[in-house]
DNA sequence: TTTCGATGTTCTAGAATGTAGAACATATCG
DNA sequence: CGATATGTTCTACATTCTAGAACATCGAAA
């Protein structure tokens, strides 16, 4: 088997970019709601945190505490933030679909 | 749960792109060889059945048996075509990545 | 200072997808 | 017929996807 580069699984893209669209402020309950936006589809608080946790642990995510307190109350917020492999994976990702779209007349292009 | 339109997984889109590509010689061992290539990766013959049969209970994909000699031996062949479902969940697919990946800087842009 | 409401994260479970490779089927040719 | 080439099915298991309940923590009301 010859091994190369590591690809993203479907829900794994999807919240990587949602991380990196919503910038600092990407944190589970924000994170869930960019999703279920961009989806239009009622996403699971699980679903997020169980992907985010994947993400983190093969690399191609960091997270850490936010302040505990600050204006109102609530538990701390935990802070996501794409790392260089992640971006990396994500233009993998992207490229092998680019090799399969290539040419095709889909309508929403190939390059 | 609001639920609304049906998405494709990772393998399922690649196959999928594959078969669009090959056209009328999409059967499963070209297909096999076309995702790899564009993959860059070993995919097992296997993994591209059980994904072909699965496109095709979901109505995705239709197949049916080739002639069943020609030239030289060997069993006959499978052949499928991706159906307008199919194409639809492609688009839709699609739709719901392009939403995040507007307006970041991915180096292979947004639209 | 106890309780309540708001905000967020973890944990538990099960369904669906992804993946490999052996087993099996069938046709041609010597 | 047996060897060989070509292709598909079957069996198994790993990983990803998905939901929702449980738990944690803080500010403010009482």
């Amino acid at each position: 088997m010859k091994e190369s580069k590591e690809y993203l699984g479907h829900f794994e893209e999807i919240v990587l970019l949602a991380v990196l669209q919503l910038g600092a402020e990407a944190y589970g309950a924000k994170i869930r709601q960019k999703v279920s936006e961009a989806t239009e589809r009622d996403v699971s608080i699980g679903a997020i945190y169980a992907t985010l946790d994947r993400l983190e642990r093969k690399g191609y995510m960091g997270s850490w505490q936010g302040e505990a307190t600050r204006e109102r109350g609530g538990r701390a917020k935990r802070y996501f933030k794409v790392k260089g492999a992640g971006m990396q994976a994500l233009n993998d990702t992207n490229a092998r679909r680019s090799k399969l779209t290539a040419g095709l007349d889909l309508g929403f292009g190939a390059a």
